[in-house]
RNA sequence: GGCGACGUAGCCAAGUGGUAAGGCAAGGGUUUGCAAAAUCCUCAUCCAGCGGUUCGAAUCCGCUCGUCGCCUCCA
């Protein structure tokens, strides 16, 4: 199997995928905190990784996908006693529309999801061992991890210790050692959620549970850590120096990071995607005018490293792409139906067409996950498809290249099939309705069959003449 | 102030040394009763600007301009 290229940041450059475990991949994604509603931007990192696991799937890997459920945090805390509920239903509910939201996006449910607060005991023998270690230290407010006591920090982010001495705006916590020093266990007041800990009742540190949770499911070493931009500095970061301090490992040996998503306001420059800015747009609403395959569609059409530039009418020229789509897998199992069997004409140009269009889709995947240019040869297939069905072909020929753009679409995560959206009772009055104009177009009462199709096209159902009978759709 | 990313057609977006993928939109032909779908053709002499390296650069180097992100919760 050919080499798979994947950018690392902790080097800048692509390396070559080398796991620890041959044929085997152990990748560890973070996951959301639960204290809202998912918005865009919670889309991203998930499509991309998900689709990044489907694909090493189809290079013949067995993966390991880890990605946690962050249920215990200040802003959970916060946004319970705002709304004085348990901080625990609170984050229920957020994981139960988070996970509904990646489902309707295709995200496959991870291997493990671990949530933090089933992972206390964990994350506190971890913070034991630091103690030991004479690598953390208690204050007041928490147990600390003391930087100064790992030579690698710094490595991932390519940030020195004594890089932003002129502007700081943080309060300075004046107990610390070393003004970035990072919270490993945090002592909780009365009234919040605490568990008892060797330092006093308290509750996970900021970073803790990443390296708690990897380590535990992955034997202390990953082979991909994955996550947002944003989380390079200082999450992943302090994640390396906890674990590589307490276990003298290697934690990740690939460090993935996907870009972000920014909104273009009319009349205003593009900003970042974010609750704290007021420019949500959340995963509900946007359902809720394309279809969510659209905004997968739309996500992989940019590479998951660049920027992605979210505008209102981003998705509509995704869900087109995706109608065509459809529109092509349609046509196949008309053309299949209508000429069954047929001689297997094996060898023939269909044939090679199809594997190198395979060929051109794993060169693509291979290249850092460049799922555009794969997406380029999905586009590809999907004309060559439409040529053949034009043309005749033996339909064993177009089975045989349908199946390679099949198994492409699976490993993007697209759909294989329209979203049904009409029903039994909608079919049935579909079928009369088309039955009756089939009546006028017979005796060429056009005026009549174009106002019906005209009158269900403003309804959103779309009418299509064909040689076999008259096919609709629903948007 | 430190670190980093991006700037390719009307829009989106690949392409990291050998002469500009793909999608959407648009225009024209075929097909259709008319449409829709499909198909064929057209649509960047040029990759923010200016220099440099090279036989050759969108691709490497330098500078300039513009946009964005991280350094504080954030996917």
């Amino acid at each position: 199997m050919e080499a798979i290229k994947i950018y690392t940041t902790q080097k800048r450059e692509k390396v070559s995928f080398d796991p620890l475990e041959p044929g085997k991949v152990r990748m560890y994604v973070c996951g959301p905190t639960v204290y809202d509603r998912c918005h865009i931007g919670h889309a991203r990192p998930a499509v991309c990784f998900d689709t990044i696991r489907r694909y090493l799937e189809y290079a013949g890997y067995i993966v390991t996908f880890i990605s946690n459920i962050t249920d215990i945090d200040d802003k959970i805390i916060n946004r319970a006693n705002e709304l004085g509920i348990d901080y625990a239903a609170l984050a229920t509910r957020y994981q139960d529309e988070y996970e509904r939201d990646m489902s309707l996006l295709g995200v496959r449910s991870p291997t493990i999801r671990p949530k933090a607060t089933e992972h206390i005991p964990e994350m506190i023998a971890l913070v034991e061992t630091l103690m030991e270690k004479g690598i953390a230290y208690t204050t007041s407010r928490g147990v600390w991890f003391d930087i100064s006591k790992f030579e690698g920090y710094g490595k991932l982010s390519g940030r020195t210790t004594d890089d932003d001495t002129t502007e700081h705006r943080v309060e300075q916590d004046t107990e610390k050692r070393n003004k970035q020093d990072f919270c490993l266990w945090k002592a909780s007041k009365p009234g919040e959620p605490a568990w008892e800990s060797p330092w006093g009742p308290g509750r996970p540190g900021w970073h803790i549970e990443c390296s708690a949770m990897g380590g535990k499911y992955c034997a202390n070493q990953l082979d991909i850590h994955g996550g947002g931009a944003d989380l390079t500095f200082p999450h992943h970061e302090n994640e390396i120096a906890q674990s590589e301090a307490a276990t003298g490992q290697e934690f990740a040996r690939i460090w993935m990071h996907n870009g972000f998503i920014t909104i273009a306001k009319e009349g205003e420059d593009e900003e970042k995607m974010g609750k704290s800015k007021g420019n949500a747009f959340w995963l509900h609403e946007v359902f809720a005018d394309y279809p969510p395959a659209a905004l997968r569609l739309w996500i992989l059409g940019t590479h998951y490293r660049m920027p992605l530039k979210y505008a209102g009418e981003s998705l509509a020229s995704a869900a087109s792409g995706l109608d065509r789509i459809y529109n092509c897998l349609e046509a196949v199992a008309r053309a299949v139906g209508e000429k069954p069997a047929g001689k297997s004409g094996k060898g023939g140009k269909l044939s090679a067409l199809a594997e190198d269009m395979d060929k051109k889709f794993r060169a693509a995947m291979n290249d850092d996950f460049n799922t555009p240019q794969a997406l380029a040869v999905v586009y590809d297939t999907v004309g060559a498809l439409n040529t053949a069905i034009k043309d005749k072909a033996a339909s064993a020929n177009i089975s045989e290249l349908a199946a390679v753009l099949t198994s492409h679409l699976s490993v993007l995560g697209l759909p294989l099939e329209r979203p049904q959206t009409g029903g039994a009772e909608i079919d049935k009055l579909m079928e009369l309705v088309i039955k009756i104009r089939e009546t006028a177009r017979k005796e060429k009462q056009y005026a009549i069959s174009d106002q019906i199709r005209d009158g269900l096209n403003t309804l959103g159902i779309t009418l299509e003449d064909r040689p076999g009978g008259t096919t609709w759709t629903m948007r």
